[in-house]
DNA sequence: AGCTTATTGTTCGTATACAAACATAGTCCC
DNA sequence: GGGACTATGTTTGTATACGAACAATAAGCT
């Protein structure tokens, strides 16, 4: 070989396993709570555990960009679990509050996301599942 | 509170921690091979270790779906870096082969490839990081 | 006030991802 | 041989993701 490069194996690179691991936790996810995506349910959450938030402020929380979250927001707009409403301080804001719909929905639905954390580590032990989450927290 | 439901912080879910890795390692791969996405990448190193394979085996072989890996083979196709052929064997098989300028892409990359993994570890001692491996593997 | 800079939200283009429906081509089995 | 089933690839629709460019507004500075 020509130098001392190691062999590519895609199956143990992180990106991959990433992906794979990931892929994973949607379909579980899907199952659990077919009304709402991942990155919708992480909206209406900070919504609802924080309070009402301008759109980009929601973004930065649930580490989605502008344009991204701007298409979450808008889904969740047409659900009717969120309405939005200028803010008189600022002309450029929009001030995103979750309705009684939105928080029904939150508050029926947040076992079901608990439970699907508690599934996607279903294959660790106890100990490995704090292991594991510590490591991964890490390299974000 | 109503029972014992425990409080859903966004931070300590699966999911969402996923998420932000995958966010990370996405930049680090941009970073480092900015002309192909991991996906194509992984497309391409396959082909090149494995040889020549049908659209779907490939799309098998890499975790993509029939609709996606089209996507990312059309994409390599237009780069001139993958040829497609029908199988004489079996009419409905495209048979996919890397061009020789997808090889020498492929053997140019490779090193970064190996470094985006390093990279994206590097937070991680390395006894952390085949740990880290090890349990992600498993939530697979 | 006037100028510069930063922030907010929008739009466009590209690239995964996957469900579902479909046409074509093989395979299996009676 | 013929019918049921399966596999391959395509297309459509929806939903992230993000870079880049943009208009409107706000804030800071001189």
């Amino acid at each position: 070989m020509a130098s001392d490069t190691p062999e590519y194996v895609l199956d143990r690179q992180v990106g991959f396993v990433l992906r794979r691991a990931t892929q994973r936790h949607l379909t579980i996810f899907a199952a659990q709570i077919p009304d709402l995506t991942p990155t919708q349910f992480a909206a209406l959450a900070k919504l609802c555990a924080a309070g009402p938030e301008s759109q980009n402020a929601l973004g930065r929380q649930t580490a989605m960009d502008a344009a991204t979250i701007k298409g979450v927001v808008d889904r969740l707009r047409a659900k009717g679990l969120v309405t939005a409403g200028r803010d008189p301080d600022d002309q450029r804001r929009i001030t995103l509050t979750p309705s009684s719909k939105g928080r029904a929905l939150y508050e029926a639905r947040v076992s079901q996301a608990h439970a699907i954390t508690r599934d996607t580590l279903a294959p660790l032990t106890e100990a490995e599942r704090d292991t594991f989450l510590a490591l991964l927290a890490k390299i974000t």
